[in-house]
DNA sequence: TGTTCAATGTCGCAA
DNA sequence: TTGCGACGTTGAACA
């Protein structure tokens, strides 16, 4: 990601056609090619954008333009459409380049985060003599939603979801792969559960040796007594 | 406008509950005390953020999160609803602070304005022979965006809307009962331009004997011949 | 000031 | 991929 902090300029040409008078603003570049032009206030919403995928070109300026005092030209060029943004940077006040990786993304609470509640608090669901270790068990790579042992002391990792899918099936995977390597834990076994379990999630954890698990969410409710819930 | 990098995590409640894993994301607080809080990709849109007005207060972190590694906890507080994001700060790799201005803001081409200025200069797409009066015609309701000659000495209204809705046609209509009543104008016919009429407003127009003109911008723009235009 | 409606909407899910 | 609906929608025009 790059920051940059400079007067510019901009023309905003696709859905429709726009311009932005010379003023200080915040040029964001992400690592995808999208960019961000921000002003110091308003909402989230850019003064102008360019969204993912695209490509930025920085070019000289023209003579012409250098003698507006334009030092760089910034293109980007949307790939699948003609969408394009065009800026004009004259005096820049900071510039700085950020190294941040993959993001895990927003989690919204509600069904989710309610059922891995639920289950680790009706963790016999699992099956008789199971109990639980922990929620949000922290690895490497994210956390297990939850860790149990089963009654004959072996793990199990539940990877919980409201629809489930292949993309569920390969998280709970990796997860797997990398708990079997502690030898604290090791033989870890994986339970993937969700409201709904889509065929092709069933086929693909089977084969892995994975457990499905359906859970009835308005049951579990039931069965939970804390009628004091704010929620 | 403040700046930083850091790794952290968030949590919002409002009109939902969300929360944000740890991770390395940019903080953008803006002079008015708004903040946003971006990952390295996606769209325009933050992960998470806070609209004006509201108030940012940065708070030592507790003892409990600072064995988490949390170092700085920052809490935004919305001033006209319970809307609240906290965030959570572990490693700060970069923190800056940029006096910007205020911002003129985007200028959209192809408003109305301009739709009336260009008309005005082209006033023959009124058909053979037409001849400016005004634009802004005055009148006790209003302006009349432009009044205009037909070859037969006739009178014309004309009513400018970038995107020509019912409620378009109403405006024109009771400008054009007004006019009627001036002997000195009347008869007074109605024409209804815009970049796009919607087919209710064309069928009601039609009803009422006004006239329908569909504005193609970009042909006008061209035929403008300010060179000298800087977009 | 509140209400309605468009938006370079964006985003997520289902067919 | 395409279509549909919700959004912490945001933003502007109009009453």
């Amino acid at each position: 990601m790059r920051l940059v902090v400079a007067s510019c300029s901009a023309r905003y040409s696709g859905r429709l056609n726009a311009h932005l008078p010379l003023a200080t603003r915040l040029l964001v570049v992400k690592s995808d090619g999208s960019v961000l032009l921000h002003s110091d206030g308003g909402s989230y919403k850019p003064l102008n954008w360019m969204s993912p995928p695209c490509s930025l070109a920085v070019l000289e300026p023209s003579e012409e333009a250098v003698e507006r005092g334009v030092t760089q030209v910034w293109t980007v060029q949307h790939q699948k459409s003609d969408d394009r943004l065009e800026i004009e940077l004259h005096d820049v006040q900071h510039d700085s380049a950020h190294e941040l990786g993959v993001d895990p993304g927003l989690v919204k609470d509600g069904v989710e985060a309610h059922l891995q509640e639920l289950l680790a608090a009706q963790i016999i669901l699992l099956g008789t003599g199971h109990t639980l270790v922990r929620r949000e068990y922290p690895t490497a790579i994210g956390p297990v939603d939850i860790l149990a042992k089963d009654p004959a002391g072996g793990t199990v990792a539940v990877e919980i979801k409201r629809r489930g899918d292949i993309d569920g099936v390969e998280q709970l995977t990796r997860y797997l792969e990398l708990l079997n390597r502690d030898p604290h834990l090791a033989p870890v076994r994986g339970v993937f559960a969700a409201q709904e379990i889509k065929p092709q999630a069933r086929v693909l954890a089977t084969d892995r040796g994975i457990g499905c698990l359906v859970l009835d969410y308005d049951a579990m409710r039931g069965v939970d007594d804390s009628g004091s819930r704010l929620f």
